[in-house]
DNA sequence: CTGAATTTTCAAAACTTATTGAAAGTTAAT
DNA sequence: ATTAACTTTCAATAAGTTTTGAAAATTCAG
């Protein structure tokens, strides 16, 4: 396979890839370009290689430096800005893990402590059903909270190297 | 809190917390009301607690059928079909992983291996960020298979037991 | 077999989300 | 201070997804 072919290929699956984790399609594929682009690149760069527009480019850019993924950088000489991606998988995953927590398990935690303190008997069928299942989704949901906290600290190494270990 | 606002609430955000995860709304919400319901119920139920149309309920309640999270209940001297949900949360998770693996992890890492045997020059610049980008996600996603089988296999109490007495 | 109860299907409509592009805003070189 | 280069915003529009509802199919009791 031709690197060209192979490139468009990675952005198009990295894209389709996305959709099903909460990211939007052209976000993604503007990720995947940065990726494995060695140098960083411009706006206009980006719109060339995608087709899509400048305001796109600039909104989803604007996202991905939002999550910690893409950073700004500034070349001397030059009047542009310029667009680099962490290129390490390990902290690219702990970077999403951390800011999905954030955005997304702790809110849904935080409400399901609300939702326990309901009043009622524990005797009713209806009552006692939903306070098992609240405490259920709580007592896992923490469990997950406290590994990812560890995860997020660890580094790859030592994560993957004991936890694989640990496992086999 | 009262019962019955609880209840609304958390069939609520577990549907807003669901369209994070790639499982639309509705799914999410039909999957909630099962999960706090003792008993099974019919497809009415659904339309009516939920204010949607009977073909919505039968699309969303074959999907869950499909992720392995819900059952078709007969009960003797019934015509109509019941609904019910696993409530072991464990079991939904690691369901939910089982069916994420198969349908999105495996074709990817299937694909990141196709992308691997590109033919060029690994002195180019380009050649070899696209071949050191790849590889990195492969690697990483090729551990993370091997952990979630792990964790598929297992019970709730070896894990979650083990696996944070380990961390802590 | 008949027909009432129930479930399934799917085209059209409603709703949601993403994208465009041009105007407004900002920056920096001269 | 002017102006050209560049970035941001956002209302309009396009694209994508979900939902409806009524017709078709299926199931089952009598």
């Amino acid at each position: 396979m031709k690197l060209t072919e192979a490139k468009a290929q990675f952005i198009s699956s990295w894209g389709a890839f996305g959709t099903h984790w909460g990211i939007n399609r052209t976000m993604a594929q503007i990720h995947a370009l940065l990726l494995i682009s060695p140098d960083p690149i411009t706006q206009d760069d980006i719109m060339e290689q995608l087709n899509i527009s400048r305001g796109n480019v600039n909104m989803n850019t604007r996202d991905l430096i939002d999550w910690g993924l893409v950073d700004r950088v500034l070349i001397p000489g030059e009047r542009k800005e310029f667009f680099s991606a962490e290129k390490d998988i390990w902290k690219v995953a702990t970077q999403i893990i951390k800011e999905r927590k954030k955005r997304e398990l702790d809110p849904m935690l935080k409400l399901l402590s609300q939702l326990e303190k309901i009043d009622g008997d524990k005797k009713d069928k209806d009552t006692k059903q939903f306070i098992d299942t609240i405490a259920g989704i709580k007592k896992f949901g923490g469990q997950a909270d406290k590994m990812l906290d560890v995860m997020i600290k660890a580094d790859e190494n030592w994560f993957l190297g004991n936890i694989l270990k640990f496992f086999k």
